[in-house]
RNA sequence: GGGGUCUUAGCUCAGCUGGGAGAGCAUCUGCCUUACAAGCAGAGGGUCAUAGGUUCGAGCCCUAUAGGCCCCACCA
């Protein structure tokens, strides 16, 4: 052993320790190598300037685990890391950091702006990455990318060539959902939609001609009717027949507009009478285009009344409702006000209601783009965890709309769109065109806008590996096997990355999506800035670890749901890394005293030997298969349950006095046991816990480099013992029985005390006599005496029975013959339950022709050795009556 | 309006292909037993939301109901 551990588990100082050495032996880095089968995950990229929370360290964790987990099974293990430009985040962020300096956005200019916009990157950028490495993240970082950098810009501008000449991203006026704070168009994603109380106005529109009539129409939005260029009626509606073709006057404005028929409009609603405004709603809009209205844009992009308001010219939207309202009830036109909820989209990120307008932007066509995406999910190439994921995934597909790519910011890639100066010719191209295709001109204008973050982040699982390029990466790496992230961007970005690695590659980019929940706050709440109950992962890794932090987060929830996080489970994953620390710790002193063989043949084993080894066998080959299946919560709690109870709790227990023996022949044995599985164990543990593991298992094993670049455990046939399972769960058995007895009548530890054990049955005898060595330690007995009969055991002993046998304690002074008696008929009790269920169902002749042997033979065993208690507890009753 | 999900011990949640209800925390009782009091040994505590159904057998599958949460959706 090169050194000692300290005394407490003390995570400060070995973490930073121990991340430096993996980087310096660049364990992380993977690289393109035939001889092994490449495993990849692809980062979800962090915003850049981000900070890490609660929710990045439960996904790294994930990701982190499964990395590390293919990596110990000799897969060629990339986790590309990198981060996002998060476009309009960060270009709020840097332009409240400039106006704090006094400096206008929109006065110093794009050029200008963009400098501090990357200058603020450079400052910032480094720091979530940071917190990532604190995680013990196993990223490969020599191949860490930037959504913004040279490569993946490329692949932007090589993406939007393509589609553009294939038809797939145009450019149209149509409406689009406007963020009048951020200034800037957002994607149907983005829009979110919250439930509002308002109104309903209902408004008369005088009927030209006809004085004194007038439709009604009911409206949420008072303030739209300035850009009312029709009412509509059901064309079936025949309340409203006879309006259709009329004119009406549109108040406040002294426009005329048509009354007009469309499908659209739902008799059932309102008074059946819509106004339509198809630069401020979606659906007017369509109407609109059905029926050649014209498109009257009434506000500016900040949402105040722009000219063609009237009067109304410069109020902000709300102002102009309350005015609008106002006149129309001084005109009496306004026939009543109804409470009324409904839903209004909100910009999901500043939560500023969105205006909807007709402005020209670009678009992804998305129709045929999403018939494969479609396809790869309902193949089975695509498969989310846990499925039902792939619903949502599916509806919204099949209902898609096209995508809205173009945003009024600067910070992002700028579109690879020309206009001709003279002609005003488009030119979809890499660079800026020398010379107009139509008309000969040499100048040219930029497209003002940048496109959509995600559409960047779309790009991710190829881009990051280098295409367009065949690089051998590519070749090699690509697909990703699992993509881990939160069922919250799904529709962002999951959606987004198949249908265009689809298109671009040909092939989903990753098998496997594993879906997670948010990390919620003690009390279910989300965790959020405003709110201020956000928990910094970074102050819990300083407080007790970053093992801990991650143990936490694996623990306890099921896959795609939500998790609270609460301090006191924190402290409880850090006593389980104190458990660990000290177990080994206990395992090292011993192992320091004597010499360990290298090699044991199971006849040097013992059963308690064979019994631990069986044990972790069964757990190596369970735990891989719940990591296989990506059931990372399942998985950890047999390793903990594993080492906290079995390992610690009976096996070190059970081996203690072959330890502290100077004489017992099997004293290596034990200590080559406890070695062999401590190693497994850890090994288990690690890609969970890798800190403490990797810390453990160096000095457990000095000659070894890395316990991250060591082998898997996985099931060995020569480490299944069946009959030694059998016996030592037996002796667990008794010396369970034996605690109970002696709790239950109140003996301190201090005081032994014989233990009888009689058993008719000479094979049951033979495990007890060998095993009668933990009842000294486990059981604190004095002495031990196994035999076929009562002789020599007094009146005035308290038993407990067990399968195949009876256990006496004596307690002359202590006995109390009631509650010995009490105690025996509540286990007849106990007992006649269970013989009459395991009857019941032996009984039943259809569990016997339908049920499977196996089943029924278990229920045979039981009702054996249910029978065989009984006869025990009713002779030991009789002889006390 | 459509879809999803949850309802299991006082609290927070597991329960992997249906085969005797679990964990952590909390509570109670003993223990400073030389790895660990961040610990050890024990105990109490659940008609698995309700009602039906399928099955030899249901916490688990199906249907309905109630309540909670979430997502999607153009009823102005």
């Amino acid at each position: 052993m090169s050194k000692e551990l300290a005394k407490t588990y003390d995570p400060k100082g070995l973490e930073d320790r121990i991340y430096q050495k993996w980087l310096d032996k660049k364990y992380f880095h993977a690289e393109v190598n035939p001889d092994k089968k490449p495993f990849t995950i692809v980062i979800p990229p962090p915003n850049v300037t981000g900070q890490l929370h609660m929710g990045h360290a439960l996904d790294e964790t994930m990701q982190d685990i499964l990395i590390r987990f293919k990596r110990m099974q000799g897969y060629e293990t990339l986790w590309q890391p990198g981060t996002d430009h998060a476009a309009i985040a960060t270009e709020v962020k840097v332009t409240a950091k400039l106006k704090e300096q006094g400096i206008d956005k929109d006065a110093i200019g794009r050029e200008e702006f963009l400098k501090y916009a990357w200058q603020w990157k450079e400052e910032y950028g480094g720091k979530i990455t940071n917190q990532l490495k604190k995680l013990g993240a196993s990223a490969d970082w020599d191949r860490e990318r930037f959504t913004m950098d040279e490569g993946c810009s490329e692949a932007v501008k090589e993406v939007f060539i393509r589609l553009y000449e294939k038809g797939y991203i145009y450019k149209g006026s149509r409406i689009i959902n406007w963020c009048p704070v951020c200034q800037t168009s957002i994607s149907d994603a983005e829009v979110e939609h919250v439930d509002q109380d308002g109104f309903f106005w209902h408004i008369n529109y005088p009927i030209v001609g006809e004085e004194g009539k007038y439709v009604e129409i009911a409206t949420t939005r008072p303030e739209t009717l300035l850009g009312d260029t029709a009412v509509a009626v059901n064309p079936e509606d025949e309340r409203y027949q006879h309006l259709v073709g009329k004119m009406l006057e549109l108040p406040l404005t002294g426009r005329q507009i048509p009354v007009i028929a469309d499908a659209y409009v739902d008799k059932e609603f309102g008074t059946g009478c819509v106004k339509i405004t198809p630069a401020h709603d979606p659906n007017d809009f369509e109407v609109g285009k059905r029926h050649s209205l014209p498109e009257i844009n009434i506000m500016n992009d900040d949402a105040t009344i722009n000219e063609l308001g009237g009067k109304y010219a410069g109020m902000e939207r709300y102002e102009a409702r309350k005015a609008i309202v106002h006149d129309l009830e001084e005109l009496g036109l306004l026939v009543k006000v109804v409470p009324h909820s409904h839903n209004v989209g909100t910009h999901d990120r500043c939560k500023t209601t969105v205006e909807p307008m007709v402005k020209p932007q670009w678009f992804v066509k998305m129709d045929e783009m999403a018939k494969p995406a479609i396809e790869a999910l309902k193949n089975g190439s695509l498969q989310f965890v846990p499925e039902r994921f792939g619903k949502i995934y599916l509806h919204w597909l099949e209902n898609i709309r096209d995508w809205c790519i173009s945003r009024q910011l600067w910070w992002g890639h700028r579109i690879p769109a020309y206009y001709c100066d003279e002609c005003g010719e488009t030119v979809v191209a890499r660079e800026m065109p020398k010379v107009c295709p139509k008309c000969g001109c040499t100048h040219f204008t930029q497209d003002e806008d940048t496109l959509d973050t995600w559409f960047s982040s779309a790009l991710w699982p190829f881009s990051t590996l280098g295409w367009p390029e065949k690089t051998p990466e590519l070749e090699y790496f690509y697909p990703t096997d699992v993509l881990v992230t939160g069922y919250d961007i799904i529709f962002f970005w999951v959606i987004r990355m198949v249908f265009s690695a689809l298109e671009q590659t040909g092939e989903t980019p990753f098998h496997h999506v594993l879906i997670h929940g948010l990390v919620r706050d003690s009390q279910g709440r989300k965790m959020s800035k405003s709110l201020g109950n956000g928990i910094d992962p970074l102050e819990i890794i300083d407080q007790y670890g970053a093992d801990a932090l991650r143990l936490t987060l694996m623990t306890g929830n099921a896959p795609g749901n939500d998790m609270r996080f609460y301090m006191e489970r924190v402290e409880a994953s850090r006593n389980f890394a104190n458990k660990v620390w000290n177990a080994s710790r206990f395992i090292m002193m011993n192992l320091e005293r004597a010499e360990v063989p290298q090699e044991m043949s199971a006849e040097q084993l013992t059963g308690a030997d064979k019994w631990i080894l069986s044990k972790v066998n069964m757990l190596a080959q369970e735990v891989t298969e719940n990591l296989d299946k990506y059931e990372l919560g399942i998985a950890v709690q047999k390793v903990y349950d594993f080492i906290w109870e079995e390992f610690c709790d009976w096996y070190i227990e059970m081996v203690k006095p072959r330890l502290y023996s100077e004489t017992d022949t099997t004293k290596s044995a034990a200590l080559w046991t406890l070695k062999t599985v401590l190693t497994n164990a850890l090994k288990l543990l690690h890609p969970y816990m890798p800190f403490i593991t990797e810390e453990i298992f160096c000095t457990l094993h000095p000659e070894e480099e890395s316990i991250m670049i060591s082998a898997w455990p996985e099931y060995q046939a020569a480490w299944s013992f069946e009959k030694e399972e059998k016996e030592v769960e037996a002796i667990k058995e008794a010396v369970r029985a034996i605690r109970n007895l002696r709790t239950g009548m109140n003996v301190p530890p201090s005081r032994k005390a014989q233990v009888f054990v009689v058993s008719e049955n000479p094979e049951v005898r033979e495990i007890f006599e060998s095993g009668s060595v933990f009842f000294a330690t486990l059981g604190y007995a004095s002495s031990v005496h196994v035999q076929s009969d009562k002789s020599g055991i007094g009146e005035d002993a308290v038993s407990a029975v067990i399968p195949d046998a009876v256990l006496y304690l004596p307690f002359a002074e202590l006995v109390d013959i009631d509650k010995e008696i009490e105690r025996l008929k509540k286990e007849e009790e106990r007992l006649t339950k269970e013989l009459a269920r395991v009857n019941g169902m032996l009984g039943n002749e259809r569990f016997i022709s339908k049920a499977p042997q196996a089943k029924i033979d278990e229920e045979k065993a039981k009702l054996e050795k249910y029978t065989q208690m009984m006869e025990q507890v009713k002779v030991r009753l009789a002889q006390l009556a």
